[in-house]
DNA sequence: GTTAGCACTCGGCGTAGTGGAGTGCTAACC
DNA sequence: GGTTAGCACTCCACTACGCCGAGTGCTAAC
């Protein structure tokens, strides 16, 4: 790839990016290469369909960049966007507005992003595969009846009704919530199941130690959370004007899990990734990108966030917002959380 | 209104909810009235048109049910529809996976009757505009630092991190946290802020009540939750082909807070409603149809949620099902709460 | 290596023609 | 009076056709 092909595909791409229609050599000429012929592009456009760069839907048709095209045009050739400051204090903003609770924060970040990358942005939260109790209570509601409240790590909370005995009082109730507590904070719900009894327990006490379990339990297996905004930017796009593979990967998005899947196994990675068409491993998202990066609230990776969108996206701007508004995300997370 | 008129009106919604095709009186005749020809259904026809209950695309095409013909179906002739006892019993199932927390429900609740409506499911959580507190919890993070819990009527929970003394311990905080409770316990934000303020308390505690306080205010200013679902069946109905509507509805199924104030406003009425096109206030949504109902946890109103459909939508079949789902979910919540 | 010239390809678009579904009207029938 | 057969008429959907023009590849000259 000498210089100057790079140049063409990198006109190329934007141009096609911008207009969605197949780039021929005399607009390339006309828009970008003034000091060369049609011809001479002709000559390199060609060459960059043989190595597999760019494509033509047929024989007298304009160029279209493949996935291939693109992932070159990503690695060597993405311009470095600057991100208007004022659209940056917009942001900080919008944050500020929604910070309740950790869900809020997410929801405003998966808002944010779709309109700032005029996609569909995508935000998961945390994966609690290894909750541990961080803090247990219990409170009377009425003889018989407590309420269990269990603060995981990652602050998650879980909320239960359980049944004990009813001459046990609200006195009572917390000198067992102390108890439970210094037995089995910081442990897992596999760790609380196993702990060996002790003796000389009271019984509605012993019993309480499976309840402490199965919510704990719970928190862990509860699904992660997937967030997606933007659709409206979806159905715009030309490329989704066919209701079918607009369909298809709606399929994807409602199914969260799928997703799901997918980001939590690239999550690990740090810094920004971008999935190019094939390169994800979904079927139905054969005709997207994706472009992703993880947050974090303190110093803790706490999820990802990501754009998705047709492989044409604009990958430089769309990655200098995603990386703000992950930073503005984790940030807002930090302050809620510490 | 005479019967037969009925009959034909009847006849022309069914058959266009399922080809969407204007339907014409050979058809009709053919299809529904044997015993009649197909110019007595033409003049009968014709006077449906005239009453405004069927309209016509252009003078030779067959006829399509207007907005009221639809109001007229479902006020006398919708048929009363059974659900499938199978059906019946997936639903429980269903519900029965997902009891970790409110919101799990909620979702649930809506992937299954965007499934079942096929159609996009809408569900709205509790408006929590008075939050009362039922329980407060202080955890030691960190010396200086600690965890407040508040547990709300309708079991939201608020948590915060909040500075404190160095010097006080996990033993007096939860001294604090008792306190704290008997005298905040079952009042709502302002009420907090306007309680006497008690002599000779801590310091430190005496501050704590604005932050009691604060946290009920963001529990009661919380924005109202709205989940919508099944948006990929939307982009196969014919009517949402053109991308210009399918935006529109998009645009509003998005914005949550425009359907989640015409809920809330919907939301005291008992039974299920139904808002056929223009009936319902929202300007883009005047091709959709809303079927709606409230449900309940225990015998408390608990929030809402319905089905937004093409105006053709099986009016009869989804208020079914809706109720089904409705009552699932009302269930479900009831078993998870107390 | 670059460029002008040229023949060729092929999709998009506008036009025209046609078939058929459906209507309204009239007149006859029960 | 309600019902029906017959008929002329309307209008959309679909197809075929032809043309335009953008774009290509190739060749030969610079």
């Amino acid at each position: 790839m000498d210089q100057r092909k790079e140049r063409i595909l990198r006109a190329v791409v934007s141009d096609y990016t911008e207009t969605v229609v197949p780039v021929g050599s005399h607009a390339l000429a006309a828009r970008y290469f003034l000091e060369l012929s049609s011809a001479t592009i002709r000559n390199e456009l060609s060459e960059l369909v043989d190595h597999g760069f760019l494509a033509q839907s047929h024989a007298s048709a304009g160029r279209v960049p493949t996935d291939r095209g693109y992932r070159y045009f990503v690695d060597f050739l993405l311009p470095q966007e600057v991100v208007d400051p004022q659209l940056r204090r917009h942001v900080r903003q919008g944050f500020e507005a929604a910070e309740h609770d950790i869900e809020a924060v997410l929801e405003v970040a998966a808002a944010m992003l779709s309109r700032l990358s005029e996609n569909v942005a995508v935000v998961t939260g945390p994966a609690n595969a290894t909750s541990r109790l961080r803090h247990l209570d219990l409170v009377l509601v009425r003889p018989g009846q407590a309420l269990m409240v269990e603060i995981a790590t990652g602050n998650a909370a879980f909320q239960r009704i359980i049944e004990i005995d009813p001459l046990v009082d609200q006195e009572e109730l917390r000198g067992w919530a102390s108890r439970l507590n210094e037995m089995y904070r910081g442990l897992t719900a596999e760790e609380v199941d196993s702990a060996p009894l002790v003796p000389g327990l009271a019984p509605g006490l012993q019993a309480l130690g499976q309840e402490v379990a199965r919510g704990l339990r719970q928190l862990a297996t509860r699904p992660a959370l997937v967030i997606h905004n933007g659709v409206r930017n979806l159905v715009r796009q030309p490329e989704f004007e066919d209701p079918v593979r607009l369909r298809a990967v709606l399929e994807v998005l409602e199914a969260q899990r799928i997703l799901g899947d997918v980001l939590a196994q690239l999550a690990p990675q740090a810094g920004m990734q971008v999935l190019i068409g094939h390169e994800n491993s979904i079927e139905e998202l054969r005709e997207c990108s994706l472009v992703l990066t993880s947050y974090q609230a303190g110093d803790q990776l706490w999820g990802t966030i990501g754009v998705v969108g047709p492989t044409r996206i604009r990958y430089g701007q769309v990655a200098a917002r995603l990386q703000l508004v992950s930073q503005a995300t984790g940030d807002a997370l930090t302050r809620l959380l510490a």
